[in-house]
DNA sequence: AATGAATGAGCATTCATTCAT
DNA sequence: AATGAATGAATGCTCATTCAT
């Protein structure tokens, strides 16, 4: 490792340094570490994402606000759209880590659904910059996420869990009204994510607040009620 | 027709003829119409800007498709914010439209909010150009419909006429739950709209294309049947 | 700024009228004076040129604070160009005439000369645009003033003014020096142009309000000094 | 002379290369030197502030004459108004530098006082860009002269200079006439300004070509001798 | 592993001016 | 005598990206 080049040049400290050479200085100061620049792009860059979308977003601006240098964004993610998708993979990968973490397999059926729910909506409620990131992803129709080796082979355990919780629903009669798993996952997401993904158009116009707490435990127990009472009851009875 | 530019040149009409001269001659042979002038502007803007969003749509794209040029946008909007707030407006303001057509003071309750249910359902689907916008419109935390006049003081009819329902679903026993008409609204509006904006990220996730005729029609009734099923039974049943 | 309602939608005011409308009921109370609507067309213009320049100046800014259109400057002055050679024209017109009110050749040589620089010192004093005006024009290096067939003809009354007193000077003995009356007015304007023209760059740099009405005073006496002091003794007497 | 691009193709110089064609084979040849661009950059930009003003000078003129892009203009200078601003700085610290070489403590005073004006009137006159940029200053009101740290820090060695002439001459009586040493430096910037400033409308008005040797020469002895017998002279005796 | 300098194509916007009535 | 609508050519500026070291 080549670090040493720079301190057989003495360079005038306070008065004669320019700004190029007080860099250079802060730079051999810290260690070469590549998993904390790339964690630290990454982190940056989600943030400029998130704030003005995949156009919206400058990689100048990210740049400027890492700990390195633009040149290094490239280095590292080839592109822009490389270093969004890094972003993207970086975010999903993180919620199918809390997924499989939600252990409903010993709760009764009811519960388990009640739970499942619940947990759905605490995350999007607590993860806005995701649902952001879903919504730009949408606006470009999916299509960075498409040429993703990583997203699009995402294994969506959701829909197994889901899959036991209603057969064992069925199997002891907690439900009755019989819905594709992927369905009614559908159904849970819309709930959970419309809240948040539309805050801001739904609070401009009916003027309130979507995220606010007493909205917040009000809506949490009127979606696990629909989802239940969907459920428990058959589409027969409906007119 | 054989049209002569001025400058000697002389262009074939129909096979050797670009869009951009297509549009040059059409100039050339319409008399001044600031109405459809200003309609043309925002039709393409529109298609522009669901496209590509709001950073990403171009002026210069805008402009070349339209029958006039990139001045009379500036000339008409004022900007690209301008530009894009007319197309919000004028986007919401189809909607109202359509809202304040239903007429369900005259069904009965259960009916009516099937229709209601059934109409929203058809309306997001026939209208992911709105839902897109919508989207773009809260990636930008809605800040362009904050300032305008027009959005702002926009009276949502919406919430008078799921409250005259409700009302006579209580009167006459359909309706058990009592539930606030906002809130209603937005359970309605979460499921309809959801499967529009998160067409591609839900689709490339589960392989399932959510456009088709197939699901459509299902999910109709799954959202049909899992919002009356929510009102006709009360919270106090559930787990 | 969103100037048009860009919906095809005429936009009422609180009247019930539309801009248009409100525009066009102005015109029709108003005479049509074309006198009256160059001399308005004139003052903005000249506020204007004087505010920012030529290139600085914005035709579309003059049009919107006149009290008519755009086009009437064009049908009344043709060009930008020739807007602001009737700026320029009018401003030194004024100028002469000022000039040839003087009426100095009853006064005893001294005194008239004194009074001269007095007089040329308010004038510039008390009209910084004028002083702008032929700052701007010099900027350009007069070319537009070299095409005015008005400007370029301009017969210059101050030369025949300061060769009557210079020569009643030297006649009785008041003055000794000989001097060119051409190089004499230059001397006097010099002073006199120079604290206006040059009032905001040397103000920044010492610290001074050439403006103020101290430093005028004081000005005033010292310029009036040294020209009267330069005229009664002889170069010869200098090193 | 023969120049080769480094890629196979000959150009001729003089005749068969356009400017553009030799600033680019001037690049490709060209290490990166920063300073080197940066002061070409300045160059050329002011030579353009010069002749057309600073709304009138065009930043795409401006590179196209430049050994580099338009790009690196923002690159090193942000803004038209900060190469402007960047153009002024450089002018006004080059006059800086040329005044604090006069070396006029060990002249005896009038010789001293004559030496310093013909510096100046011999500065004013074979500068007129800087002089031009003066006027464009303040045209300008001296609004980016005042955003400049540099320009506002400006120390003003001239009237120290100035300060010490005026007190010498008054202890050996040379000079009698009490003034300001800041009013004294007005007046002969005045005079030695306003010749090259109002050149233009002055030569037109008045027929002359204040630019000719002949009237170079003359000008010269007169301010010389006009300031001379100013301080020579007490006020009192003047009418 | 890292970087300051450099870039071309493109970006939103504005200019003085003219057209059709 | 007067005007709202329209325009082409620019104008200042920014973008993601690459070069040379």
């Amino acid at each position: 490792m080549i670090v040493n080049d720079g301190q057989g040049q003495t360079q005038e400290d306070g008065q004669g340094m320019t700004k190029a050479q007080a860099a250079k200085i802060d730079r051999l100061t810290r260690k070469n570490d590549p998993d904390a620049t790339k964690e630290n792009i990454l982190k940056i860059a989600t943030e400029e994402f998130v704030a003005a979308g995949f156009s919206g977003a400058r990689v100048d601006e990210i740049a400027e606000r890492t700990k390195t240098s633009k040149r290094m964004i490239y280095y590292y993610f080839g592109s822009k759209e490389g270093l969004y998708l890094a972003v993207l993979e970086q975010a999903y990968t993180r919620i199918r880590t809390l997924e499989s973490e939600l252990d409903l397999e010993n709760m009764p059926p009811v519960q388990a659904m009640a739970q499942l729910i619940s947990s759905t909506f605490d995350h999007d409620d607590q993860n806005p910059d995701f649902v952001r990131l879903v919504c730009i992803e949408n606006i470009h129709r999916a299509e960075h996420m498409k040429r993703s080796v990583v997203l699009s082979q995402m294994n969506i355990a959701i829909i197994d869990i889901i899959t036991d919780i209603l057969e064992r629903g069925y199997a002891d009669g907690s439900f009755v009204r019989r819905v594709d798993p992927v369905d009614l996952h559908m159904m849970i997401s819309a709930q959970c994510f419309f809240r948040v993904s539309n805050r801001h158009t739904f609070g401009a116009i009916f003027e309130r607040d979507l995220s606010s707490e007493e909205l917040k435990k009000r809506h949490k127990s009127l979606i696990v009620d629909a989802i239940l009472a969907f459920l428990r009851h058959p589409s027969s009875e409906l007119a």
